[in-house]
RNA sequence: GUGGGUAUAGCUCAGUUGGUUAGAGCGCCAGAUUGUGGCUCUGGAGGCCGAGAGUUCGAGUCUCUUUACUCACCCCA
């Protein structure tokens, strides 16, 4: 037996409309907020990723799936789906499209971790990117649209947690008193962050191990180094989303692990999903377009996991729709009727009914058991008397009852009872 | 890359201090008089007990090795 990879999952045919309501409910809730689709191939080259993301991330440098083509290009999947926004932006001059411009995808995205509980080699993501707009406002509208869309699927209780890690000035600056501070403890790091101290001090802020949070609890925090400008910015959104009534806090741990963030970011947390809290991480990156060839252009967005979030709702009990049942199984009472059943079954999926009919041998007790599985509305039987009489009962599932009418009338019937 | 846990039927799991033909529930298929599902009853199919080696008269059970899965660290959605 061959079996699937490690870390990727299949989604089964009894697990396929949740996939269908989370996503249509995305769909849904952009189209009432201006947000156009964008679709980006599934693999980019190498060096989008370890311009924009950055080389000394754990993503760029341990987590890509990168190969070589046949014509030695290094290509690399998406780890992420900001980069191949950005890249596409520049790459079809979008800024010619009125601005602020907002976009959405929904796309698979690999990367080459241990999975566990909620953490994948490949997962979806829906994410939402808007370029243009500089505005603590458009920081709050993105906010938003996770929330909205969050509020849509029943999920009530996360955690909004929000921080601003600056500009790269004030970024610099608090670099310099961060590493000040932990000159005199280097030891007492953990070898991570005896690395990260030169490379990109920021990281230690959120390292778990105990001893180092136990020096980072007393270390300078970055609010306190950001510039007017962006404290105006962090205070702003602040005041847009208490008039919204939206609840949030400030997380002064929040360091997003990918390089191009500044000023705003933020995740909606749960404790739902064991180890993996986040099911949804976003912020503004002023400079990531510029990281790929383009013009300095403001943008802000997030990205959300479909599977973590289909996880969560699960966990909540939370309700997905679930439309996939067929209105009407057309039975036969023998072989005799196989021509009267497909052509049943043709004029009612003409009439835009969903129809379904038996294609094997089965007694009318296992044609109706099967009816049942399949989550059958309604299921009607052709054979002698109904071809004889031109009459036919519809029967409906749920409750039994027999609904006697003529051929023509099924398809208007069923209508009516949708 | 580093730890912990688990591996028996399609699924969830029992399986006593090692002892004959390995069990249950659910699911699947069929039947309970020949044209009507859900409930009930009856029957059936389906397992080299993850793989390999060892101890033993005898291993699903004990030991070692290995693989897979899983949870967690790291990092992220």
């Amino acid at each position: 037996m061959i079996r699937i990879p490690k870390g990727v999952k299949d989604v089964l045919p009894q697990d396929g409309y949740k996939w269908q309501h989370v996503e249509s409910v995305a769909r849904k809730i952009c189209k009432l907020s201006n947000v156009k689709e964008i679709r980006t191939p599934t693999f980019e080259y190498t060096e989008l990723f370890t311009r924009s993301i950055g080389d000394d991330t754990d993503v760029v440098s341990k987590e890509m799936y990168t190969f070589e083509d046949k014509g030695g290009r290094s290509l690399t999947l998406k780890p992420e789906g900001t980069a191949c926004v950005a890249r596409s932006y520049v790459e079809n001059s979008l800024e010619a499209c009125s601005l602020p411009l907002k976009m959405f995808y929904i796309t698979p995205v690999f990367r080459y971790e241990n999975p566990q509980a909620g953490r994948y080699r490949e997962h979806h993501q829906f994410g939402v990117e808007v370029y243009g707009a500089a505005s603590p406002l458009m920081d709050y509208e993105v906010i938003h649209i996770a929330y909205d869309y969050l509020s849509a699927l029943g999920i009530k209780d996360l955690k909004l947690r929000l921080n601003s890690i600056g500009c790269p000035a004030c970024r610099s600056r608090y670099n310099i008193a961060l590493k000040e501070y932990l000159a005199s403890k280097l030891d007492s790091l953990c070898s991570t962050c005896r690395e990260r101290f030169t490379k990109n001090p920021l990281r230690i802020i959120d390292c778990k191990v105990p001893s180092c949070k136990e020096i980072v609890s007393k270390a300078p925090r970055i609010l306190d180094y950001i510039c007017d400008e962006c404290r105006e910015h962090l205070k702003r959104l602040e005041k847009y989303l208490k008039d919204a009534n939206i609840p949030y806090e400030i997380d002064p741990d929040i360091v997003r692990g990918l390089d191009y963030y500044n000023k705003t970011v933020f995740e909606f947390v749960t404790t739902a999903l064991g180890a993996q809290g986040t099911v949804c991480g976003g912020g503004r990156y002023d400079r990531l377009v510029e990281s790929v060839g383009g013009k300095p252009t403001p943008c802000v967005g997030f990205g959300l996991g479909l599977e973590r979030l289909i996880l969560l709702m699960e966990s909540m009990g939370l309700p997905f729709s679930d439309d996939s049942g067929v209105d009407i199984f057309v039975m036969k009472q023998n072989v005799d009727f196989v021509d009267d059943c497909l052509s049943m079954v043709r004029q009612l999926r003409a009439c835009g009914i969903s129809a379904e009919t038996e294609y094997t041998e089965r007694s009318l007790k296992a044609q109706f058991k099967y009816a049942d599985k399949i989550g059958a509305k309604h299921a009607v039987v052709i054979g002698e008397n109904e071809v004889a009489s031109g009459i036919y009962a519809v029967k409906r599932l749920s409750d039994g009852k027999i609904f006697e009418m003529e051929k023509s009338k099924i398809s208007e019937f069923l209508k009516g009872s949708k």
